[in-house]
DNA sequence: CACCCTCCGTAACAAGCGTTACGGTAACAT
DNA sequence: ATGTTACCGTAACGCTTGTTACGGAGGGTG
């Protein structure tokens, strides 16, 4: 008999396909053929786990977020003060490593692609104001005397930056190594008063 | 007869067609008959003009660059001083209006298509660094005695968070509202010392 | 052994894609 | 008026896409 953690253990590996093909092929060739071939299976398995394509990618996004959700929150409870909490996650929303630059790029292709699917951009958005939320209460632990005001807006900067440095560094690597990202991050944290 | 002039505005027509179809429908409906029906004329007109469709693309995206390049240089000539320069540069990278909106939708499709060309990824980089260059400029003529790691660690803080947040703000417009983007800048040009 | 049910690879389908070839139209030259 | 040339809309081609339907393999159950 099949075990629900046997389609469920099928479906991560379809998505961690997905990411994989968006990452090393792009948007453009992200089709169910690709994403079958890169599982090593065929359209037919992919077919039957998921009603359609959209579904999949639909899977694949979120499998993404709570994949990094997780991440983040080991980082953070792993940390020995608010403001080391604070740079750990940002840190890890950088391209500093094959796998984080990877991890950029397929949030990239999800982001492009949310731009003609209204559920893909519902997840963006509910995933991004988590995320967003997640790192003013991080600001604020390491800034207990901040009005809320300046808590969002430095809050803000960083995500923006930590965002954007990444797509930068996807895009650019050579451009942008990961000791640049990092002195970049903490002349950051310094100016904000959060070194 | 058909002046060369005649021709590259058509060039031209098509290439804002290539950013309307980029804008509102996603790059995964970018397609020749797609861009001709915004475009207003039929796929034969396209193919008359470009010699496949990768061509198209690669001159919708140069185009981009030099109109934006265009842009930046009279925000430039029309500061009435370096730091004035800096923020209004800076400010027009960011998504504070349904045109920047569009805009930086577009640059994120053509970054995400970038992924599997190696063109069009060239094209980015060279554009990027350009833009790179200029923000260092910018910087370092409105903080004429830093020296000159601290101009480009700043210049890259800088140029990172404006495209990310322009990037969040492009997919989440309620969640990202023109006066905190600019109050979001503020904050950071004064920490850094710009204000 | 026979039966059945689940799982999934194979093959086909219609639709949409980029691209090509053809044919008509309009303007200019003679 | 006639021939020539440039321009571009129309229609078709082959290919790839998402999706569907069929059929066989494998393991429980009587």
């Amino acid at each position: 008999m099949s075990l629900p953690a046997d389609r469920a253990a099928q479906g991560e590996a379809l998505s961690r396909a997905v990411w994989d093909v968006l990452a090393q092929q792009g948007l453009e060739k992200l089709t169910v053929r690709a994403v079958a071939a890169a599982a090593g299976c065929t359209t037919g398995l992919v077919m039957h786990r998921f009603p359609n394509r959209r579904a999949l990618l639909l899977h694949a996004r979120q499998l993404l977020h709570d994949t990094t959700r997780q991440r983040v929150e080991a980082l953070e409870a792993a940390a020995t003060s608010p403001r080391a909490a604070l740079r750990a996650v940002l840190r890890q929303g950088m391209a500093t490593d094959p796998e984080t630059t990877n991890w950029s790029i397929v949030w990239l292709g999800f982001l492009a692609a949310a731009v003609a699917d209204a559920e893909l951009i519902g997840m963006h958005r509910r995933n991004n104001r988590a995320w967003r939320q997640r790192l003013e209460r991080l600001v604020a632990a390491a800034a207990t005397d901040w009005p809320v005001d300046q808590v969002g807006m430095v809050a803000l900067g960083l995500i923006a930056m930590t965002e954007g440095v990444a797509a930068l560094a996807a895009a650019d690597p050579a451009a942008y190594p990961a000791d640049q990202q990092e002195r970049m991050l903490d002349a950051a944290l310094v100016a904000y008063g959060l070194g």
